[in-house]
DNA sequence: TTATCATTTTCGCAAATGTCTAAATGAGCC
DNA sequence: GGCTCATTTAGACATTTGCGAAAATGATAA
């Protein structure tokens, strides 16, 4: 594999590149990764909002209805209970009924142990 | 801990709170995260973009320039330029100045473990 | 200095997000 | 049946995000 710096001028985008070969085998090691980052992306967006990650931690407490999370949130019993959605749709929430309430829990211990690795992370790297 | 349900309507925000010491508890135990969960949810946001994740695994294999980044993407330059330095600003990217050019390469391994664990933890949902 | 080139920054816009209010479901109770 | 209450869904609205185009930087080279 050459990996010796070229400096070539694409004819099809005119944006110079530096190490085609290079670009070329990067862009095909992705192309691997296609179908799993999109998912990856999409669990990323959904940790990525203080009020999900506050249901998640509160839950690795147990379970709870609806409007307690609301309570424990400061939220609107609607903006909870849309929350609570995005979670459950992607499954790292499940629910159970119990006459009119609804019981969310935590439904990946996985989740709840990378949770606590990235915060690990971000501890090192205050060091 | 009293941890049997009660029906309590609360005077202050008029919605019914089933549990109230409980959420009082599970309240304080996210206090003391307060000050966390903003930077994780940082974290996550910056993670939760299929271009951003691209870029981590591209300088994965080593540094590349600002315009080869662009490559790998398919993106224009200044949109990659924009990517880079946001993590860059959060410091999990680092840069080197070579004359004109600019090469970034991934400041922190830690972070790509934890990339990979969370890839693992989707192969583990599917199951 | 002036020209050139890689990169960064600014601006504008379309799409996505998070919350609210209000209306709609759905289950228990009279 | 009709009423109440927990939850969900729909609609509206402000904010944020990701991109491209174009202008601004900053460094090399002639």
């Amino acid at each position: 594999m050459d990996t010796s710096a070229k400096v070539i001028v694409s004819p099809v985008c005119n944006i110079t590149c530096f190490e085609q070969e290079k670009v070329a085998r990067i862009k095909a090691e992705l192309a691997k990764e296609e179908q799993r980052l999109p998912q990856l992306a999409e669990l990323y967006k959904l940790l990525g909002n203080v009020t999900r990650l506050k249901i998640l931690l509160a839950l690795a407490q147990g379970e709870l209805c609806v409007c307690d999370v609301a309570h424990v949130l400061g939220l609107t019993v609607a903006a909870t209970s849309h929350q609570l959605k995005l979670l459950r749709d992607q499954r790292w929430l499940a629910m159970r009924n119990d006459g009119k309430m609804v019981y969310y829990r935590v439904h990946s211990e996985g989740l709840l142990k990378a949770l606590k690795g990235d915060l690990c992370l971000l501890e090192e790297r205050l060091a």
